[in-house]
DNA sequence: GCTCGTAGTTTTGTATACAATGTGTACGCA
DNA sequence: TGCGTACACATTGTATACAAAACTACGAGC
């Protein structure tokens, strides 16, 4: 078991909580507060969030402390342009390059969430989620695009939470369904079938991306509220 | 005049240093030697490195101090897998999202470029191309994108310059045809032809990648040595 | 003779005190 | 009353002293 150092697991706590939007994107870093928070003086604290800086999870302003990477319209908007295009060639490099260590890493994630999922586990399901497609980002072995991954990652992982609701059927459906597709991956990735998993992983982000236009843009609320009261004992 | 303070001077050096090859690959950088030859004290100069590790200059070793990112042979068989796509598509992107003062940013960084190679200044000049590919860049405001191609122009500078030999005639023509293709690409920005700039872009890559290609596999040394000799004073 | 252990040195990591910068507020003046 | 300035407070940035870890060299034991 690796003994985690209070700076270690300060920097994995607030890249967690960042993730799981727990801080929000824009929310301001007190450097006090938080050093404190962590026991630990605020040179180590520094270090951390200059680090997170350099992983994009939070913004430095000279003089004026570190806040959360925002999340404003424009770069959702980019998100959504740029996401296919960096998967899915990531994907094809991933099967071409994958080593079997890292092909159990990604089992490993799958595990993960599969275990999330089943615990009904939001925040523990999108983090293996981000975990799993982490995992096929290393398996490509290749830090340009993997730049552009990760700070893809982190808004995707954002956007699960901040449009999460808990569970409904319809959104359970699409869960099993992702489930599937990640061991669709797998088994392309293992075998190393790189065109078969480039399409896989844009099935796979046509199912995710639609999963957050329901929530962007939901069902329109009835017009006809006469009509409505009469269905009120049918729910 | 903007006047710079000293951790901003180090930040900017030890990067001028690394893209031009003065600090090579994998060189081992000391925290203390480093302090007070840019005359600050370790704290700053830490978060200096930090934040050049964000960048992906440098890399930090737990424990064992920071060297400058690498460049192995892995490096650059990925770099000329990843650039064209990555280039094209923020070539792209700037065409249509391009504001004018950018466009100004541009002309100014390709005028830096003209002098450099006036003054056959190959520092100056590959430091004036870095700059004019980051201001596409920034035209093209994908911050997932631009993580990507920040780390291709490091590389891509690094390379220009590891292989850069003191101008022949041949390597001056090119030069001359890479600024002309710098020029069309600012028309077509300009212009917002998108297409066109893709096309521009792929070709410049094209140009730079042989400029490249010459000196990892120059022409072979003559086999014939004896006729070589009588040649001698044809030169 | 080789390996392992250990002491000393060098280098990195952390805490704290202090300086500088930014921010908010209250007061004076028009 | 409105605006500007100045002062006080809060927060960030820097330096230095100290602690911990890694590297080196030397010596003992096998």
């Amino acid at each position: 078991m690796p003994k985690l150092s209070a700076k270690e697991h300060c920097l994995n706590d607030l890249r967690h909580r960042i993730l799981m939007v727990d801080l929000e994107p824009g929310a301001d870093l007190d450097e006090v507060s938080l050093a404190d928070q962590y026991g630990l003086s605020r040179t180590p604290l520094r270090e951390v969030l200059q680090r997170l800086a350099g992983k994009g999870l939070v913004v430095l302003q000279a003089n004026r402390g570190a806040k959360v990477a925002p999340m404003d319209l424009a770069t959702m908007r980019t998100f959504f342009q740029t996401a296919p295009l960096v998967y899915a060639n990531i994907a094809r490099l991933a099967a071409e390059l994958r080593t079997s260590s890292q092909l159990d890493d990604l089992k490993a994630a799958q595990s993960a969430f599969l275990a999330g999922t089943r615990a009904r586990d939001p925040g523990a399901t999108a983090l293996a989620n981000h975990r799993f497609h982490a995992v096929i980002g290393e398996m490509a072995h290749n830090p340009y695009l993997s730049a552009a991954l990760a700070r893809l990652l982190i808004d995707h992982t954002r956007l699960s939470q901040t449009f999460y609701r808990p569970a409904s059927p319809a959104e359970q459906v699409l869960v099993v369904k992702a489930s599937d597709q990640h061991d669709a991956m797998i088994s392309a990735i293992e075998a190393q079938e790189a065109a078969l998993v480039t399409d896989l992983t844009l099935q796979h982000w046509d199912l995710s991306r639609d999963r957050l236009e329901r929530f962007v843009r939901p069902d329109p609320l009835p017009v006809d509220v006469i009509s409505l009261k009469d269905k009120r004992h049918a729910v």
